[in-house]
RNA sequence: GGCGUGUUGGUCAAUCGGUUAAGACGCCUCCCUUUCACGGAGGAAUGACGGGUUCGACUCCCGUACAUGCUACCA
C-alpha cells in the first residue's frame, strides 16, 4: 500500500455458525487498528461455499458485534463504495480473472475426478512426502497443460466440469513481510497448485480474498495463524494479477487454545469444560442444536471485548481494565504475541467481575432481567437496581444473580438448620420470640431502627450480639451469605422479616 | 512424513543485551467484616534443552526437543 492511502480493513467471516471467540478478537484487532489509524471497517460475507452456507448466520453474525459495540462502517446491510460485500454476489467478476490467469500461463484449467485425484494422492505419496497437486505431479493429470489445445476446448465445449488451478513456480522463493512475525519465506516448490475456481463456478477463498481485498481497497489483511502456509498463493496471485503495489500488508494473528491440553479451542471444549466459546446464543437451524454465548451467560459486553483484546496483545502498561475507546489508543499490532494463548475461563470471570462492579445499577436492573424472567416474581425497576447494589460485588456473571438474591424476593424454601442448632437453646428462642414482638410493634422501619431494636433486646436477654446475628441472617437468608443482616430486613420489609423469623423459631 | 509458526510461573504476561525477571488471574496465609463477598497485606511459583556471539544473555545466532497450524473443488 501507499503511505497517504486510508487504512481499510475487513473482517471476513464465513455465514456458517456460532461466532466464535477467536473470531470475535480478530474483528476487533481489526476494529481498533482501523479507529486508531482513522481508517474503515469492512465487514465482508464470504460465502463461496454453498454447501456450507447456513440460514441465519449472517443475521447472526451482525448482532454479535452489534452486542460487542463494534460496528462496521460498511457491510452488506450498509454498503459502501466497495460493493458488493458477499462474495457470492460478485461471482461472474471471479470467472473473469481466473480466465485471464489462465491466459498469462499463471493458471490451467484441471478435468480431474474426485477419484482421479484420490488416486493420485495414492500413487505418489511416500513416506518422506505428501503427494499434492503441484510441479511434480500435474504433468500426469487431465488438465489444460497435458491435453492437446483442441482437446482441452473440445472437453470445455462439451461442458465437462472443471477447475481452475493456480501454477505454481518452480524453484522459487516466496518472502513478504508480516507485520507481527516478520519476514517469512518458502519455497514454492512445496505449496501445491490450489484449486482458484471450483467446477461451480465459485472461486475458492485463495482467489476471492485477493480479488475482494484488491476490489475494496484493503490496505491491512489480518487473519488467523492457519493463513499462513497459503499466503505464498496469495502472495503469487496480487504478483499475477499486476495488483503488487496495492497489495495490502499482512499480519497473521496467533490462535486463541484450549485451556487444558493444547490445540486450537473449539466449541467442543467449551461444552466439555463448562464454559461459552460463542460470542452469543446459536442455534444451529439444521440439527437444532444450541450453543451458549458470553452474553447469555452473563457477560458484559465491554468486559468480553476488554478480555478479548488482552488474549494476545498487550500494551505493556500495568493496566489491564480498559475501555473500547482506551484499546483503540492503545493498540497496534506489534504488540500482538507470536504465540497462542490459552483461554483462561477464571481470568474472563475476573474481568466480567471488575466492570459489574463498575456498572451502574439501573442499567445492570435492566441486563439481569432475562436472567430472572422465568422466576415468578414481578419486581419493579428502582427496588431491582438497589438490590443489585447490594450483591453486585460478589458475582461474577449476571447469571449468578439469582442465588445471591432471591432472598430478597422470596422466603427460602429451607434454611441450613445445621448452622444453627449448635446455637440453638432456651436462651436464644425466648431472645428471637422477644424480638418479633419488638419488631412487629416497631413504626420506623430502616436498617438503623431494626438494628436499634436488635440491639436493646439483646442487652435485656443478656447475651452477646455475635450469638445473635448469625441465627438471625441464617432465618432471613436460608444460608451464610449476603449482604449486612439488617438492610435485607429493611429491604424484605416488617411483615416477612416477623415472618421469616416465627417460622424459623416454629421448625427449630 | 513435509512445510510453516511458536516456546518467560498452573494461566495471561512485562522485559526490546546489564532489573532482586514487573503486574494480573488462580492458589495459600493474615487483616477487615459478628455471614459471604469486596477491599488490604504477605507468600509459594517462571526464562524447554544444548551450543555459540558478547565484558555481559530471557533478550542475538545455530541445533535439539516439544507444541501447534497447514498439507480439500472448507474457510
Amino acid at each position: 500500500m501507499t503511505n497517504n492511502q486510508k487504512v481499510r480493513v475487513r473482517f471476513a467471516p464465513s455465514p456458517t455458525g456460532g461466532l466464535h471467540l477467536g473470531g470475535v478478537r480478530t474483528v476487533l484487532y481489526n476494529y481498533l487498528f482501523a479507529r486508531h489509524h482513522g481508517g474503515d471497517f469492512v465487514l465482508r460475507i464470504e460465502d463461496t461455499d454453498q454447501s456450507r452456507f447456513v440460514a441465519g448466520a449472517e443475521e447472526y453474525i451482525l448482532q454479535c458485534l452489534h452486542w460487542c459495540g463494534i460496528q462496521p462502517d460498511e457491510s452488506p446491510e450498509k454498503p459502501g463504495a466497495y460493493g458488493p460485500y458477499r462474495q457470492s454476489e460478485r461471482k461472474a467478476g471471479y470467472a473473469q480473472y481466473a480466465k485471464q490467469l489462465v491466459a498469462q500461463g499463471n493458471a490451467y484449467i484441471a478435468f480431474d475426478t474426485t477419484e482421479e485425484l484420490e488416486e493420485m494422492r495414492n500413487k505418489y505419496k511416500t513416506e518422506h512426502h505428501n503427494a499434492q497437486y503441484d510441479s511434480r505431479t500435474r504433468g500426469y493429470m487431465r488438465n489444460s497443460l497435458t491435453l492437446a489445445k483442441e482437446e482441452t476446448e473440445a472437453l470445455l465445449a462439451a461442458g465437462t466440469p472443471h477447475v481452475v488451478r493456480i501454477k505454481m513456480p518452480v524453484n522459487e522463493t516466496v518472502i513478504f513481510k508480516d507485520m507481527i512475525r516478520g519476514e517469512v519465506s518458502f519455497d514454492t516448490n512445496l505449496v501445491d497448485d490450489k484449486v482458484l475456481l471450483k467446477a461451480d463456478g465459485m472461486p475458492t477463498y485463495h482467489l476471492a480474498v485477493v480479488v475482494d481485498d484488491y476490489l475494496m481497497k484493503i490496505t491491512h489483511a489480518f487473519r488467523g495463524e492457519e493463513w499462513l502456509p497459503s499466503a505464498p498463493v496469495h502472495l503469487l496471485l496480487w504478483q499475477y494479477m499486476g495488483w503488487e503495489a496495492e497489495m495490502p500488508q499482512w499480519a497473521h494473528l496467533p490462535l486463541i487454545l484450549k485451556p487444558d491440553g493444547n490445540g486450537k479451542l473449539s466449541k467442543r471444549d467449551g461444552d466439555r469444560l463448562g464454559f461459552p466459546v460463542f460470542a452469543m446464543d446459536w442455534t444451529d437451524p439444521r440439527t437444532m442444536e444450541q450453543t451458549i454465548g458470553f452474553k447469555e451467560r452473563g457477560f458484559l459486553p465491554e468486559a468480553f471485548v476488554n478480555l478479548l483484546a488482552m488474549l494476545g496483545w498487550n500494551p505493556g502498561l500495568e493496566q489491564e481494565l480498559f475501555s473500547i475507546d482506551e484499546l483503540v489508543q492503545y493498540f497496534s499490532i506489534e504488540r500482538v504475541h507470536h504465540g497462542g494463548a490459552k483461554f483462561d475461563y477464571e481470568k474472563a470471570k475476573w474481568f466480567n467481575q471488575q466492570y459489574i462492579q463498575k456498572a451502574d445499577n439501573a442499567r445492570l436492573a435492566e441486563l439481569v432481567r432475562p436472567f430472572i424472567a422465568d422466576k415468578e416474581v414481578s419486581i419493579a425497576d428502582d427496588k431491582l437496581a438497589t438490590i443489585i447494589g447490594l450483591v453486585k460485588e460478589r458475582i461474577h456473571l449476571l447469571s449468578e444473580f439469582w442465588e445471591q438474591a432471591s432472598f430478597f424476593f422470596v422466603r427460602p424454601e429451607t434454611i441450613d438448620t445445621a448452622a444453627l442448632q449448635p446455637k440453638w437453646n432456651d436462651t436464644i428462642k425466648s431472645f428471637f420470640v422477644s424480638l418479633t414482638q419488638k419488631l412487629s410493634a416497631e413504626n420506623e422501619w430502616n436498617q438503623e431502627s431494626i438494628e436499634a431494636i436488635f440491639n436493646e433486646t439483646v442487652a435485656a436477654a443478656g447475651i452477646k450480639k455475635g450469638e445473635a446475628m448469625l441465627p438471625l441472617r441464617v432465618m432471613l437468608v436460608g444460608g451464610k451469605f449476603g449482604p449486612g443482616v439488617f438492610i435485607i430486613a429493611e429491604q424484605i420489609g416488617k411483615d416477612e422479616t416477623v415472618a421469616r423469623i416465627e417460622k424459623a423459631i416454629s421448625i427449630l
